[in-house]
DNA sequence: GTCTATAATTTGATAGAC
DNA sequence: GTCTATCAAATTATAGAC
């Protein structure tokens, strides 16, 4: 059933929460960009905004998570994929004026220390993307202990990236991560 | 003059917006820390809470700068230089049970859509980094423009690093982007 | 079950006594 | 200039009418 009121709260949420953090986003403000009353919210989310970030943590990871497949799989080959990725990643800091980097890496720094079951929330997502973008390499001859160390490297790069990306309101750092890392996938393929 | 009202706030600002981000850190919460009467803190900073926050950013900025040439020239090469550079903030990571990664990253990710002044203050931050570790890179022999890219990359690895090793609990994030970042100086150098 | 009104607390910030 | 008391607004959360 979409559209409905507890998906809008946790789309709102997910935006939200992504862009300003989780100390600096509001429940009012969730409700009011879900256009939900405020009741809703602790109605469909009793846990309340714990709860509520928990879930957009992981709805974020899940919908973030398709772009590997969706970038790598069509890519000629994996070193391909991960330009491709990169650029898309540049491309969409820009179309959005630099607001939409990573969705859960602010959440991730913010509440790391202060929230277990957020940061593990995070935890599963990274290990999530990580795998995803490991069996990519898999398939492409890699073999498993190197294909997982360079997906982690993959993820990071993309991550560090966009922290000087924001901060400098410049897409340079993605290019000059995408070098790095596309380079490392080539040297693991033996080429 | 040492430990006097105005830098104990800054250096109780610098340690809780580090760890806790913008927002989720309260100005009550500083002047506590820093054991000193609530109205100092708007006596010293009329600007309030942008005014202490950007102080802060330049602090720990400028204090965490330090490490690079810390780290850097006493090592017998740049390779080497990194290889400690990454493991020292892998040390210091478990040392402080996954509290303290960078001090500015949280706050340049949270505020970097919200507040010029902010966003620019981290600019600052990292656009010094980038030059002191490029300036290691140079004194290496390796030409300017691939020592900038260098320079960009270690701190991207880093930072990005830092994201996956405080939500996994685990520094072997530390430790991949480590190896990746020391071969790309090492092929810098000819080698 | 949907929503309004409000509780209880905390926020950033100020006024003014000393 | 140092500090206390307090402000108005925003925060998370709940109670209860419909």
């Amino acid at each position: 059933m979409p559209g409905d009121t507890r998906e809008r709260i946790v789309d709102a949420g997910a935006q939200l929460f992504g862009r300003q953090g989780y100390s600096g986003t509001g429940m009012k403000q969730i409700v009011d960009a879900a256009q939900a009353p405020f009741g809703s919210v602790y109605h469909f989310f009793p846990g309340g905004k714990e709860q509520l970030a928990a879930e957009t943590i992981r709805r974020s990871g899940a919908l973030y998570g398709q772009l590997l497949p969706a970038v790598f799989d069509p890519a000629p080959d994996v070193v391909t994929g991960t330009r491709n990725f990169f650029a898309g990643a540049a491309e969409h800091l820009r179309e959005t004026d630099y607001a939409d980097a990573c969705p859960i890496a602010t959440i991730a720094l913010e509440v790391s220390g202060r929230s277990e079951p957020l940061r593990e929330a995070c935890a599963e997502v990274f290990e999530g993307w990580i795998e995803l973008a490991a069996d990519r390499f898999v398939d492409a001859g890699i073999e498993p202990h190197t294909a997982r160390d360079l997906a982690i490297a993959l993820i990071a790069a993309l991550e560090g990236a966009f922290v000087l990306a924001q901060a400098l309101r410049d897409t340079g750092p993605l290019d000059v991560a995408c070098a790095l890392t596309a380079t490392a996938v080539r040297t693991a393929l033996g080429d």
